[in-house]
RNA sequence: GCCCUCGUAGCUCAGGGGAUAGAGCGUCGGCCUCCGGAGCCGGAUGCGCAGGUUCGAAUCCUGCCGAGGGCACCA
């Protein structure tokens, strides 16, 4: 009867396309919108009335002669104002509806049409240092975008493309050495690697001797010394370790086959440069080896060039990122490349795109997409810092989430045994945190604060857990059987169970929505609007006290608004728990 | 100097061509013996400024103002 799609509006715009291409000759958008008269508004008609000469509810009145029956969909569609037309769908279409998303474990979200290599690219700490707020933000909404992309069907490939090369990495195993591999492996198992790379930083600017060996060490690394190969897999081996630990605690889906450092594109760095020559793309300015790229300039409005190969013969991140681009390209068949990157780097990325592009290594049909983000800030409206003015340990701060989360727990649910509130604490704590960072623009910064995440009212994690948890109790009490409920018939005739299930057949859109954008915090509005939603209808709409019918179908929205609230708060990889 | 991003209520944020610009917090005034208050109703305060495009602009374009960032050998 419908295809495949769950959004309403979706399906009343391919309703309207026929109407509106037969009076305006020709393919119009419909403009189909959610709206505060009607359960839908389509506004088409003002828009193609101009150019027609007529007045746009003439126009208006032909589109919905040439629409032909809707009855199986639509209750009444009705002109008003200047041209708008009110639709209001009928409740058994919504019905039906409904009935056709839940039977589906993706809940009416729409798969791809071709499932299609998406890599993304992010996290990207630093192997010897730690990891602060500033890999919160590349982490989380990577971690979301993995979980929606591959959700509607897509392969995807995780990267973490950790810094475990370069320069630094004399010093970092000189100080190893000072230290002792045990002892090193001992501060990095406590989690102190700023420790261990302050100290080696210290000397390397106070130790002239240190100096030179950490710069000699840097050519044994490179010159591929064994012995100085093992101890910098130790350094990675101990910071990997350590980073998998912040994981396991952010409870994202990175591991270690997913690393995919600096170090890792090592042997096709000459090749990029190799390539680039062949090609007449290189350069020699200032004794490097560069590509000038159209459209960048510097400070003194020269052009700006992308350096391939620093004066030194060294390589830096440019050539990495280009090699990184040939190896997603080529070895992975990458249709799709998102980098989960800060603000900052805008420049840089586009102007490897530019360079990759220029060179053949990146077909017009492959996307390289900069998925930018903004920073973390302190109510002062800075940076957030710790009280000593350092950046804030990522694993300190999920610390104080999951007890700041476990004093809220308590208070709410004191019967709670002691083991399910620490499971409760670490859901509600940790949800707190990513859902802060993930349901504003994240092309903005936003401002940091514990009291207003980790709130019951307002649009936070905890706020959403705990719909789904008064759901999940409202079963609890009902003593029927979810699953079976769930394939029950739906009566949809209050003004708030429309509403609601309105509400769920959006989470199509929603998904596809926040993909399409890269954005996962419409998807975070979305829920948060749903929630909204189901707390009206359960003020208004008695559920356990009802009689059947009523009751079954009540408790079948009552079903499904939980299954979308914990599926779409998986997505955004927040658990829901039952009890809170 | 050039380029990029951002300026929406007292605060934190949605809304990114459609009807009267929303939410949470805060604030002021009412209400509720309700499945676990995720309580309910109402008031007050707002699109940085100025032009332009459009039937229609918070939304698109230009300029200005303000904040942040980037602009060759750190990644």
């Amino acid at each position: 009867m419908f295809d495949d799609m769950a959004d309403p509006l979706d399906l009343l715009a391919t309703r309207f396309a026929d109407a509106f291409r037969a009076v305006a000759g020709g393919d119009v958008d419909p403009v189909v919108r959610p709206s505060e008269h009607a359960d839908a508004q389509v506004n088409g008609a003002l828009a193609i009335a101009k150019a027609m000469g007529r007045p746009p509810r003439d126009v208006a009145n032909d589109v919905l002669e040439r629409l032909g029956n809707v009855s199986d969909m639509c209750e009444s569609v009705d002109v008003a104002g200047p041209g708008f037309m009110n639709v209001v769908f009928s409740a058994d279409f919504i019905a039906e509806q409904l009935r056709t998303a839940l039977s589906d474990n993706l809940l009416g979200v729409r798969r791809v049409g071709t499932a299609q290599n998406v890599i993304v690219d992010y996290s990207a700490p630093n192997v010897a240092k730690e990891m602060h707020v500033g890999h919160l933000r590349s982490t989380v909404i990577g971690d979301a975008l993995v979980r929606m992309l591959e959700f509607v069907g897509n392969r995807v490939i995780r990267e973490n493309h950790i810094g475990d090369w370069g320069t630094p990495f004399g010093m970092l195993i000189e100080h190893l050495i000072d230290l002792g591999e045990d002892r090193a492996a001992a501060e990095f198992s406590v989690g102190d690697l700023d420790g261990f790379y302050k100290e080696a930083r210290k000397k390397f600017e106070s130790d002239e001797s240190f100096k030179e060996r950490s710069r000699l060490r840097v050519v044994a690394l490179q010159a591929g010394d064994d012995d100085t190969l093992r101890m910098w897999r130790t350094l990675v081996a101990e910071s990997t370790k350590y980073f998998n630990r912040v994981y396991r605690q952010l409870d994202v889906l990175l591991e270690d086959a997913d690393l995919m450092g600096e170090s890792a594109y090592n042997e096709l760095l000459p090749t990029v440069v190799e390539r680039l020559r062949a090609s007449g793309l290189l350069q020699s300015s200032d004794g490097a080896d560069v590509m000038f790229v159209d459209g960048f300039t510097n400070r003194e409005n020269e052009p700006l060039p992308l350096i391939i190969r620093k004066g030194d013969g060294g390589y830096n991140y440019a050539t990495t990122d280009l090699a990184c681009v040939i190896d997603r390209v080529g070895r992975l068949s990458a249709d799709r490349m998102w980098y989960v990157v800060g603000a900052p780097q805008a420049q840089h990325l586009q102007m490897v795109e530019a360079a990759a592009r220029t060179a053949g290594w990146l077909p017009g049909e492959v996307e390289m997409r900069h998925v930018a983000f903004g920073n973390v800030l302190g109510s002062d409206k800075k940076m957030l810092k710790s009280r000593s003015g350092d950046s804030v340990k990522l694993s300190s701060l999920l610390d104080e989430a999951v007890e700041r989360a476990a004093a809220a727990v308590r208070e709410k649910n004191p019967d709670l045994d002691s083991d399910s509130q620490n499971s409760i604490a670490r859901m509600v704590g940790i949800g707190a945190v990513k859902y802060a960072d993930l349901s504003t623009d994240r092309v903005k910064d936003y401002v940091f604060d514990w009291d207003r995440m980790l709130s019951f009212d307002g649009n936070t994690a905890p706020y959403l857990q705990y719909a789904h948890a008064r759901i999940c109790s409202i079963f609890r009490r009902a003593g029927v059987d979810r699953a079976a409920v769930g394939q029950s018939d739906l009566a949809i005739v209050a003004p708030q169970e429309r509403a609601l299930a309105l509400a769920i057949l959006q989470f199509d859109a929603a998904v596809w929505d926040a993909l399409d954008k890269a954005s996962p915090h419409r998807l975070c509005t979305y829920l948060y609007d749903l929630a909204t939603a189901f707390t009206s209808f359960y003020e208004n709409c008695p559920v356990l006290k009802s009689s059947e019918p009523t009751r079954t179908s009540r408790l079948a929205l009552c079903d499904a608004t939980a299954r979308v609230l914990s599926t779409g708060l998986g997505l955004l990889g927040i658990e829901a728990p039952e009890a809170m």
